[in-house]
DNA sequence: GTCTTGACTTCGG
DNA sequence: GCCGAAGCCAAGA
């Protein structure tokens, strides 16, 4: 925790994201300003070290694209995740993103 | 203690 | 319109 620092506010924007919505590195990046995305990549990064607490099949790069589907236990389970939330994934990217896509500010409209 | 890499993003040519 | 390089912060070697 103590080392987690904005890791920790990663964990909880990203566990802010509700269902059948995705959000991106930069959205998350730029919401904390941390001034880069890859704080965020890295974050989830070890996220995966977790107990799965860490919804991070709906973080995806700002193509809509599943990049990070390689780093989870199996790489089908973060598609077919996003399936069972209603989220359709095609090609391994997100089929209408831009509807899907959830900004962290949002939740505090 | 220093360097490289990394689930990214954006500007420049 | 496509390809290359820079930038940001953090962790592993």
């Amino acid at each position: 925790m103590t080392d987690s620092r904005d890791f920790n506010d990663v964990y909880a924007v990203v566990q802010s994201v509700p269902p059948g919505r995705v959000t991106t590195y930069g959205a998350i990046a730029d919401f904390l300003s941390l001034g880069s995305a890859r704080i965020v990549g890295w974050a989830l990064r070890q996220s995966g070290a977790m107990d799965g607490a860490i919804p991070a099949h709906r973080v995806v790069n700002r193509e809509g694209r599943l990049t990070g589907r390689h780093h989870f236990p199996n790489p089908g389970d973060m598609q077919r995740a996003l399936e069972r939330e209603g989220v359709i994934v095609k090609n391994d990217s997100v089929v209408e993103f831009s509807k899907l896509f959830w900004h962290p500010a949002e939740n505090l409209l």
